[in-house]
Order: structure tokens, then C-alpha cells, then sequence
DNA sequence: AAACCGGGGAC
DNA sequence: GTCCCAGGTTT
């Protein structure tokens, strides 16, 4: 059984000494962190800080308003590369909401907050936490993780009971007094010590509170209910260069909404394309064998065409958002051979 | 409840 | 190759 104030005070220790240092712990601004946290859903700290995703959006935006005044597309171009591009519309519809709806004054109830944009019962946790210091619960991936072990839930996670249980026994140890260091510290815990794959058990701090502490069935926690399939597929692409431009279309349906890509063989119409190359990459549950197609050097185009879709821009200025492989696929082919435009 | 939404790093 | 990351929304 554990006793809830010695799980708290050990944790919230180790965090003080261990704890690292993010942008996003040194302010209580609600905006700054809830941008932390709509970049940091499903992604990785790493990827936010080492591109710094997050410092260029606090440039670019830096408050609520300019936020809600700026083009989608300026939005989409600070998330390129980012992925799951719907937070990024989210965030902005957030502070549209907060413009129009709070006066532009970030809302300071739990409720409120729960209701912007974007932000479920995760995100709206960490935000009030963070910022107000209010005795909120969070769950995300380290926490299911480290009360998996803890608590030696063996039952799949990723079910509506799992994720009651697991939310209710986050709500029965969270801490009053210390909110915000008593989240981050079980989450940073999730990060350095109850790893994936094997956690280091001899450096934990909460190993005396834990059922699975060297257990070999520790790494086999938390347990998920659904293997994800993968299916293969494949795309022919289009990278048309002439003049010192590239002809780009946009994306269709609900993937990469908002951005645009390299256009489709069968959206256009053109003769003698060449196959130039082939990039494999996943997006959600399919991998893409993406077998791109151009008109090389030697046969470009006199002027450029006019295709019943797409639109020529400039490789000189900068582009809008653009998926990542399509990114890639285009300075992969522009780069040598920019000479040749 | 299940499907969908990106991209990349760790293993 | 697989897993999963400071999850949320839509169907």
C-alpha cells in the first residue's frame, strides 16, 4: 500500500536535483505552455527543442492575439515538419476562441480551458497545473507507464477501463500542495528511469512504491490491446522544375490539411517524365513507396505548363507548407542541380 | 469502440 | 523492421 505523501515527497526530490531544464518550465505564461504542449503531443521533447520549433513559434507568435490575427498558412509553415498539422490549426482556432470568446485573456478555469481547441483532458491538466498550480491529474505515455509498473496494472491500457483506472489512480496520487513539480517529476521519471524497454530500477527514486521493481515483467508493462497493421503503398509524384520553379498542388481530404504536396502523375498531364528516385516513409499506418517522376535537365520544359492542377512557385523564395517526404524529394532534386534550372 | 492524424528517434 | 513519443478529434 502506498502512502501518498512519501510517493509525492520522493518524487518531487529527485525531480528538484534531477529534473532537466525546458523553456517551457520557465515560464508560467498559460499560452507559452500550452504551445508547449499542443508541439509536445505524440512528439518527442528532442524533436521540439533540437529543430527549435518551439523558439521560432514564440517569435513568430508571441502572444494570443498576433496568433489569432496571423494567415493559416504563416501557422502551417511554423509546424512544417512537425506533424499532425491539426494541432497547429487547433492552437490557432484556440486563440481565435480566446480572442473572441475571453476578451483575449487566457481563461483560468479548469472547464474552460478543457474546452478550447485541441486540448483534451491531458493538455488541459498540464496547462492548469503548470500555469494556475491547480491539484490536476495528467496521463500521459510516461505516467501510463510508470503506474503500469507501479500499480502492475496488467490489464491493456489503451481501452476506456484502462484509461479510467489509470486517470483515477493518477487523480488518488496527485499532489495538492505542489502540483506542477509533482507532474513534471513523474512524467521526467517516465523519461529518464521507467524506460521502455528496461527501466532502470536501480536509480528510481519510487522503486520502494513499485510491485514491479526488477521484475522481469516490468518491460512487458504497460500491456496494449491492439496491434496497429501496417499497409503498403505506393504513390508516383510528379516533380516538374522549369525556370526556377516547382509545380506543387494541394493536399486533398484530411491528411496534411492545409499543406501542399508534389503533385500526383495522374493529376497531370505530362509527356517524357523520367523516373528520378524513390523515398520510402510512414505516415500513421501505411508506408509509402513514394516513386517520384521528373523532366530532367536536358529535356526541361521551354516554359512552363499550364496543368489542370498545381500552381508554379518560386525555389528562390520561400515555400509553403509542404509534407515532409515532398520537402525532401524537392531539395534531394534541386540542390545538384540547381545550375540547371 | 475504432479509426484517423506525421514524423522521427530509439531499439 | 517495431515501438512509441508531455494526445485529441471524428466517425
Amino acid at each position: 500500500m502506498i502512502v501518498v505523501s512519501d510517493w509525492q515527497k520522493a518524487l518531487i526530490r529527485w525531480f528538484r536535483r534531477h529534473g532537466k531544464s525546458y523553456p517551457w518550465r520557465e515560464t508560467k505564461d498559460p499560452y507559452k505552455i500550452l504551445v508547449s504542449e499542443l508541439m509536445l503531443q505524440q512528439t518527442r521533447i528532442r524533436t521540439v527543442l533540437d529543430k527549435r520549433f518551439y523558439e521560432n513559434w514564440l517569435e513568430k507568435f508571441p502572444d494570443i492575439e498576433t496568433l489569432a490575427r496571423a494567415d493559416e498558412s504563416e501557422v502551417l509553415k511554423a509546424w512544417e515538419g512537425l506533424g499532425y498539422y491539426n494541432r497547429a490549426r487547433n492552437l490557432q482556432k484556440a486563440a481565435r476562441e480566446i480572442v473572441e470568446k475571453h476578451h483575449g485573456k487566457f481563461p483560468e478555469k479548469h472547464e474552460q480551458v478543457l474546452n478550447l481547441p485541441g486540448v483534451g483532458p491531458y493538455t488541459a491538466g498540464a496547462v492548469c497545473s503548470f500555469a494556475y498550480d491547480m491539484p490536476l491529474p495528467i496521463v500521459d505515455g510516461n505516467v501510463v507507464r510508470v503506474l503500469s509498473r507501479v500499480l502492475q496494472y496488467k490489464k491493456p491500457v489503451d481501452t476506456s477501463a484502462g484509461r479510467k483506472t489509470l486517470w483515477q489512480e493518477a487523480e488518488r496520487l496527485t499532489c495538492q500542495s505542489s502540483p506542477a513539480d509533482y507532474n513534471s517529476a513523474i512524467m521526467e521519471l517516465g523519461q529518464q528511469i521507467c524506460l521502455k524497454g528496461t527501466p532502470k530500477c536501480g536509480q528510481c527514486p519510487v522503486s520502494s512504491f513499485c510491485g514491479s521493481k526488477d521484475s522481469p515483467d516490468a518491460a512487458a508493462l504497460p500491456q496494449k490491446s491492439k496491434p496497429v497493421p501496417v499497409t503498403r503503398k505506393t504513390e508516383e509524384v510528379a516533380l516538374l522544375l522549369c525556370e526556377g520553379r516547382v509545380l506543387l498542388t494541394t493536399e486533398t481530404g484530411s491528411r496534411r490539411k492545409g499543406l501542399l504536396r508534389l503533385p500526383l502523375l495522374e493529376e497531370i498531364d505530362a509527356n517524357d517524365l523520367e523516373l528520378i528516385g524513390q523515398i520510402t516513409y510512414s505516415i500513421t499506418r501505411y508506408q509509402v513507396e513514394m516513386r517520384i517522376f521528373g523532366n530532367p535537365y536536358y529535356k526541361k520544359f521551354q516554359k512552363r505548363t499550364h496543368f489542370a492542377t498545381g500552381e508554379w512557385f518560386d525555389l528562390t523564395e520561400e515555400l509553403p507548407a509542404l509534407g515532409a517526404p515532398y520537402l525532401k524529394a524537392i531539395e534531394q532534386f534541386t540542390e545538384s542541380k540547381s545550375g540547371n534550372l
